[in-house]
DNA sequence: CAAGAAGTGGACCGACCGGTCCAGTTCTAT
DNA sequence: ATAGAACTGGACCGGTCGGTCCACTTCTTG
């Protein structure tokens, strides 16, 4: 078992290289980024490469998880099965607003969706995505059966429908608010996700009425 | 300008052909899809393929017209304009069960929605798709103003947003259906189906209650 | 200072890619 | 029968890819 002890990487070097690896799998997919384009980007020999990294998988792998860490950290500060009836709503929205404002703060975690995204129907990338996207599936799910339970959500579709259209719904809506951005002000951008979050109330609240 | 005659390919072969190429496309994406395995799968040479084709791109184009016409065709059977109260509802409803039983009943539509989503990201593929959506862009934003206009439709939100939430909604509504496509038996594609309409209906009625 | 470990530059490998080219075959129309 | 168009097999091209290899330099440790 040869070693590659990418933890011997100088900190700005590391970031710098996963930094121009995320846009390069963002952009391409796992397949389709160039390992060489990565390491001629960054100014680095093959070889030396090769002596910090196993391969492309290895660097895509270390790629994720440092770049989608911090998101991973955000949902295991809840305490789900605490949650009640009348929690449930204002810690989901708590949770978006962290997530929204974490999102403001550092560009380069929109990166890492659009990586993550991108490279999740990728042979190759696929086996590592599937994996993280498990741990938050697990939490998502979790947190839907209970607010089923509580009977603050509905029950009559498919989990995996459900998540997939809510994931698609909110980066639509990210994805909106930040192209218009400068068009807004501040009223109108409290506004918009005001409304925003109330299409997530409309298509999760059981039938009635 | 050179000809390449594909319609003088034997309408058999043909349509073999653009079976394969489907498939593959569906599978890998525009770039990453072989033509090297394309041609030789169905036993065509390199030679006799740049003879009937100029290039992938033409043997992407021609594939996705193949395949998505049927569905294109679909919505422009409709009038806009003439919709009423009353039938504005309806009319959709007509259309996504006419879509529905379409797919239901050739499966190699399920292909074409592969290849597509596969492919719409994919440089190379992408104006090709964008280029298709456009068309269908044009036709949801016209028909949510008639129904706003009506006042069967929300006006309380911007439409850019409204559209934009929509589409990623049915891409993702879509994909989800083709994804679990084979676990699921017709009465379970039709609940799908049903059930994804009733989440634009919750989404688009204007608030009351 | 010396010896070995850590790190690096760059040529090189085999595989695959889309696309070209041309000699040769088969078809069609006179 | 024959000229010319239509068609095809397959070698070949330049390019990119991930990955290997080895000689060389630099750093660390005794």
């Amino acid at each position: 078992m040869i070693e590659h002890p990418s933890h011997k990487l100088p900190t700005d070097k590391r970031a710098a290289l996963f930094q121009i690896s995320s846009g390069e799998f963002a952009a391409n997919g796992f397949k389709q980024a160039s390992l060489n384009r990565i390491i001629s980007e960054l100014g680095m020999s093959k070889s030396s490469f090769y002596h910090y990294f196993a391969n492309k998988q290895d660097l895509f792998r270390q790629t994720l998880e440092y770049v989608l860490k911090p998101v991973l950290d955000l949902h295991q500060s809840v305490d789900i099965k605490a949650l009640t009836t009348d929690t449930l709503w204002p810690s989901i929205m708590q949770i978006v607003g962290e997530a929204t404002r974490m999102v403001n703060s550092s560009p380069e975690m929109v990166m890492a969706g659009r990586m993550f995204y991108r490279c999740y129907d990728d042979p190759g990338g696929h086996e590592l995505t599937q994996e993280i996207l498990g741990e938050f599936t697990t939490w998502t799910t979790k947190l839907i059966q209970h607010g089923q339970v509580l009977g603050v959500f509905r029950s009559d579709l498919p989990d995996t429908f459900l998540i997939e259209i809510l994931m698609a719904m909110g980066m639509s809506m990210d994805r909106w608010i930040v192209k218009n951005w400068d068009e807004l002000d501040e009223q109108g951008r409290m506004d918009i996700s005001q409304a925003g979050f109330s299409l997530f109330v409309r298509l999760l609240e059981p039938d009635k009425c």
